[in-house]
DNA sequence: ATAGAGGTTTACGTTAACGTAAATTGCATA
DNA sequence: TATGCAATTTACGTTAACGTAAACCTCTAT
């Protein structure tokens, strides 16, 4: 929104590129409602706000999130919340995701420490195997 | 494995009911290759250990792993790793796992600062309204 | 002028992880 | 003996998130 915006823009092969990922996606996105590139002529045109919402998506992905849900989320987000109620509600959605995060955050801690046991045993027992150890 | 072992044996509804899944979900599992419960005739028998795996089984699909990919980790975990190929190949899954999971921090630190971010706006906004703001 | 690289739409195919229904079995209880 | 509950197998259906193929356009380079 300055007076002279650095105006970056992609094709969507470029995005498709820097974040390994095909353009069959990304338009699925788009077609899910996740996006709403501009346009020049039929072809697309992905400035930064769209740049930012592809990470968001792939973020959500990756912390197990549906598309549907990755949707909710934009919705509510930028949905500009007046009533009471929708705060009420955002604020409840908001509690729900919290929740699963630290599930989340539990569960990689435990498999974090059981790899440490694994890494231990296996590189003992290398060490074993390099002195020479048969049995 | 001690003298007087508490072993505990659970049907397949049992199982189903406490981890709050299906029944199908389970011999599904089964039908995969991650679990292989004992019988009494048709009927399955689950002990401690097949109790452990279905946990591990949950808390891998939280994690975002697909079956298969819970399944290696199985495999890896039982073998009796001999040969200082397999344990070097153990350690690079687990390194690659660790990757996926530091990744998965990152993304679940980010999310949580930008829901207190929003939950705080949205309290913000909530108590205006409850003092009667209009704008 | 033609070839090639990238973009487009349309549409059908694919995989994982079950859901769901049908038909059967065994045990316990009214 | 009939009824009902929980288990079983077999098999087809379903959803999400794309993959893949076909047929087309448009620009740039040779």
């Amino acid at each position: 929104m300055s007076y002279y915006d650095t105006e970056a823009t992609y094709t969507i092969g470029e995005l498709a590129r820097e974040f390994s990922i095909t353009p069959r996606s990304i338009r699925f996105y788009e077609e899910q409602s996740l996006m709403n590139p501009a346009r020049t002529g039929q072809n697309r045109i992905y400035g930064n706000k769209d740049r930012v919402r592809l990470k968001l998506i792939l973020r959500g992905k990756r912390l197990g999130f549906s598309l549907a849900e990755v949707k909710k989320l934009f919705e509510l987000y930028d949905s500009n919340p007046d009533s009471a109620v929708q705060l009420k509600t955002m604020l409840q959605l908001t509690e729900q995701k919290r929740a699963v995060l630290n599930q989340q955050l539990e569960d990689i801690n435990t498999l974090m420490s059981e790899l440490d046991d694994v890494e231990t045993r296996c590189r003992e027992e290398l060490s074993e195997l390099r002195r020479g150890n048969i049995a």
